[in-house]
RNA sequence: GCCUUUGUAGCAGAAUCGGUAUAUGCAUCUGUUUCAAAAACAGAAGUUUGAAGGUUCAAGUCCUUCCAGAGGCACCA
């Protein structure tokens, strides 16, 4: 497509012009980034400092898995982060502004399988291309001094330590359960990785269950709290802190037990959120891998029971979902005593009801159950109503009635209103030994076993005799090795077959015993990397507890809505252990979240508008954006296309579009410089002294400074709307030099004409004191506000406007600029003159004027007297300084 | 089914408290410049705010219902 060959390289050989011109006055980024990134890194600008008088401010960016390669859509998290931190600096922060990898995981190891490259050369060399082939050509604000990798042994064995931290606290358990099994990776996954009953990572494999026994951290200990503090997150996005609500899943309600008739030392446990509705069970279902069924199937109805188990044994997850207009069961032979009514009700198996929710026993009240509904219907079931919207009982029942209304049909409690009797009937249950309240969660504790190599070790030994047992903490790191290993993809993980891996003595009695080869899942490692940028080097600690409760929390953390639920809940588990550890000294560790929405692009393959990704071939390579039109356009469009929530379209056309504005900010003030117009400003403006067009555009720089630092303020960050501000700004330069341009010119007679007509500045000797200021002040509040979002053209501009003069001085050390509240409103106003709402004139008026005098003026105006001519006045409102309506 | 969220010119998006509907960019058109084009500079045009009701002197903004898109949870008892 040679219309896309376009940009700053391109040049028409006959054009003689461009020969001519002065270098300065084109804005060529490669001249400029690459210089200012080497500088900037000699200098050490944006190191961190553990101690300063400053306010601190830690600003967080999710860490990339090292994959290979960054995209467009990646940057866009980078560069919204990397602004907010350029801000916070400037406005007198000591800010905390890290970068590491998230490099422990599956990709590798595929890699490795498919390249028979070693998983940690291939993520090193992914690394080293990523960070410095990438992040820092986009001109980021890292402190690298800081970078964290988490597949380094000093980094991991801190993970191993957590982990014993959390072993010896009993947070991490070992138990047997039914396990999520993907057969592609191999692996077990945790309930947070199943997606529709398949695994996360390719939704085409639906996961197996198995019963296994496995590690597991112990986050439903955190449930109640994890749930309550989602309200003091105000700094969070609704959105994600539903998500997370709806995860954890909190349900009260009670548990009733039902004795068995004819075995009355059995009972089955229920939970039910309606207790109130006990007097209405028409059975109780038991799920097909309750252990209750076998023990309680009569012998007669045995093979009937079996064969059904076994039926659904076979179906998968999704299968069993499926079927939402029938339920299937078979009852067990015995029955139940309901502790209410003493009723005698069936037992049934039934694959509606799930083993890993509840007790795995449910209550069927058809009357007031949707799902109960549909199965008594089809069993031939009775149906009791026991709750009635009017109190008045009897009405035929079509579908179930699950609102609340009025106890019928339940003995001493008619006539109550059925949220009443919930309680009442829970107090009764737990007085009678048959039942009390419950809280039911949804969260299922976190399985961290993974059977796969590239991980981070779990640090225990297998002994004979004395089971499985904790390494020392002097024992640690357990290197994961990376000699001898040979990555096959078959017959498990390769530690299981490395006997110097395996090999090692107990550390309780000596004998020898065999160390755990399964890893961690490396949602443990990104679970507290954030704790380890605070003091990256030690090596004594897994991080100071000084240092972390300097930081943390984590002022602002920016990363995509992908990781709503897992991240960023298994962060705040581990922060709130580490807390009741005694590490330190914070409930939360993300004050402020910004989910920043994804980078879409027209695909190719499917014609459709979708997320930006290799798979669907609508990808922007970085290097060769940054190389046409350089790394500040590519971020001005990222954060100018749509705010920093929303979805983002990339569209080429749009990000030249922002490198046509840096080409426009670039030429104005070039040729400012080279004219002499613009000096090293060191007093304010006189506001005075300017003419009327001076002092319009006097003000126009304080309303943007005004704006932009509103826009960029915490918690806002409506980066689209400041760029739009700066545009103005520009668009404001070029009217008010081009007026004294044009001055100049008429004054010198016939001096334009000729090459001169390109002129945008006029000659610093043709103006004013008051005027060179003036556009001194506007070239240094301009670059001032851009200079988070566009470094390195600011950096540039900056020097040559003179305000580098030594070693370490840059725009990016400077302080953001202040205004003047009094100049960033106008004297004059346009008023609006309404009759009954409508607009009928639009007249100019003194700013502040009396609500008399305004209605006066709107009563004088001939439009409204045409108006209401003869017509009696009702009423009239005044807006001060916006409007006049007239009620007639 | 439940919950969250979005709907404004051709497109992406602005619009404190309800108070002149659209800043800014892309695309389009015109002029200057040019042999011509591109670039640059200057200028123009365009919707009645997804739909219907309601509250109000006044609604893009508040309320109700509906329609459409995006996301989450879901045989959760």
């Amino acid at each position: 497509m040679p219309s896309c060959q376009r940009g700053p390289n391109w040049r028409q050989p006959s054009s003689h012009k461009e020969v001519t011109r002065s270098m300065a006055s084109q804005y060529n980024p490669q001249d400029i980034e690459e210089k200012w990134q080497a500088h900037w890194e000699k200098i050490g600008i944006y190191r961190a400092h553990d101690d300063s008088d400053k306010p601190k401010f830690y600003s967080l960016v999710m860490f990339p898995y090292p994959s290979g390669d960054l995209h467009m859509g990646h940057m866009r998290v980078y560069t919204i982060s990397d602004v907010i931190s350029r801000r916070m600096r400037m406005l007198g922060h000591n800010v905390l502004n890290p970068m590491g990898w998230d490099a422990f995981g599956l990709p590798a190891e595929n890699a490795a399988i498919k390249h028979s490259l070693h998983p940690q050369k291939w993520t090193k060399e992914n690394i080293r291309f990523m960070r410095d082939g990438q992040l820092k050509k986009l001109g980021t604000s890292y402190d690298w001094e800081r970078e964290v990798t988490t597949c380094d042994a000093n980094y991991y064995g801190w993970t191993q330590w957590l982990f014993l931290k959390f072993f010896e606290k009993g947070l991490a358990v070992r138990k047997e359960a039914p396990v999520n099994w993907c057969p592609e990776c191999c692996t077990v996954l945790a309930n947070e990785q199943v997606e529709d009953g398949a695994c996360w990572r390719h939704p085409e494999t639906r996961v197996e269950q198995k019963k296994m026994s496995q590690w597991f951290l112990k986050i439903t200990n955190y449930s109640e709290e994890l749930l309550a503090d989602l309200d003091t997150l105000k700094g969070w996005p609704e959105s994600v802190r539903t998500m997370q609500q709806n995860w954890i899943g909190k349900s009260v309600g009670a548990e009733l037990r039902f004795t068995v008739e004819s075995k009355p030392n059995v009972q089955i446990s229920v939970f039910t959120t309606r207790p109130d509705t006990a007097f209405g069970v028409s059975y109780v279902v038991l799920a097909p891998e309750n252990p209750l069924v076998e023990e309680l199937t009569t012998p007669e109805q045995r093979d009937a029971v079996r064969a059904y188990v076994e039926k659904t044994r076979l179906k998968s997850e999704l299968e069993r979902m499926a079927t939402e207009k029938t339920k299937s069961g078979v009852p067990i032979g015995c029955q139940v005593i309901n502790p209410f009514n003493g009723e005698v009700v069936p037992i049934w198996v039934a694959d509606y009801v799930l083993m890993n929710y509840g007790t795995g026993a449910v209550m069927g009240v058809p009357a007031h159950d949707e799902r109960d509904f549909i199965f008594a219907t089809q069993h031939k079931l009775p149906i009791t109503e026991v709750i009635s919207p009017n109190g008045e009982p009897g009405a035929e029942l079509k579908e179930a009635f699950t609102e609340h209304g009025v106890m019928v049909n339940s003995g001493e409690f008619n006539g109550l209103k059925s949220d009443i009797a919930k309680d009442k009937m829970t107090d009764w249950a737990a007085d009678h030994a048959c039942g009390a309240k419950r809280v039911q969660w949804r969260l299922r504790d976190w399985l961290i076993s993974r059977q796969r190599y590239w991980g981070c070790p779990i640090p225990l030994v297998h002994c004979d005799d004395c089971g499985i047992v904790p390494v020392g903490e002097d024992e640690i790191p357990i290197v994961l090795p990376v000699e001898g290993i040979e990555i096959t993809g078959q017959g498990g993980s390769p530690l299981t077959k490395m006997e110097s891996f395996l090999n090692a003595p107990c550390p309780k009695c000596g004998k020898p015993g065999r160390r755990e080869t399964d890893t961690m899942d490396t949602f443990i490692d990104s679970s507290w990397y954030f704790l380890r940028y605070c003091d990256p080097k030690n090596k004594k600690e897994a991080f100071s507890k000084k240092n972390v409760d300097y930081w943390m929390p984590v002022d602002q953390y920016v990363g995509g809505v992908e990781h709503a639920i897992l991240h960023l809940l298994y962060s705040r588990f581990f922060t709130k252990a580490c807390r009741d550890i005694g590490l330190l000294s914070c409930d939360e560790p993300f004050t402020n979240l910004l989910s920043q929405g994804m980078v879409t692009k027209l695909s190719s393959i499917s014609g459709r508008i979708e997320k930006m990704s290799k798979s669907r071939g609508n990808v922007v390579g970085t290097n060769d954006f940054f190389k046409r039109y350089g790394a500040d356009s590519a971020r001005l469009f990222t954060l100018f296309a749509a705010p920093p929530e929303q979805e983002l379209e990339w569209s080429e056309e749009g990000a030249i579009g922002q490198y046509r504005f840096l080409g426009r900010v670039w030429r104005i003030i070039t040729e400012l410089i080279d004219n002499q117009a613009v000096v090293d400003l060191n007093e304010p403006v006189d506001h005075d002294k300017l003419d009327a067009a001076g002092k319009n555009f006097h003000k126009l720089i304080h309303k943007t400074i005004k704006a932009v630092s509103h826009d960029l303020e915490r918690g806002r960050f409506i980066f689209n709307t400041a760029i739009a501000r700066c545009m103005e700004l520009v668009n404001g330069l070029y009217k008010y030099a081009q007026e004294l341009t044009a001055r100049s010119n008429n004054g010198n007679g016939k001096a334009a004409k000729s090459q001169e007509s390109t002129t945008l500045a006029p000659q610093g000797d043709a103006l004013s004191k008051e005027e060179v200021q003036l556009l001194s002040f506007a070239v240094k509040s301009l670059l001032l506000v851009l200079a988070p979002m566009a470094p390195h053209i600011t950096e540039e501009l900056w020097k040559l406007s003179g305000y580098i003069k030594k070693e370490g001085d840059s725009i990016h050390n400077s302080t953001w600029p202040g205004f003047i509240e009094a100049l960033t409103v106008d004297d004059e106003i346009e008023l609006v003159l309404q009759v009954n709402g409508k607009i009928v004139n639009k007249v100019p008026a003194a700013r502040g004027l009396q609500k008399d005098v305004a209605e006066k003026l709107a009563m004088d105006d001939d439009k409204v007297k045409a108006k209401i001519e003869g017509q009696s006045i009702r009423k009239v409102i005044v807006v001060p300084d916006k409007l006049v309506n007239i009620v007639i």
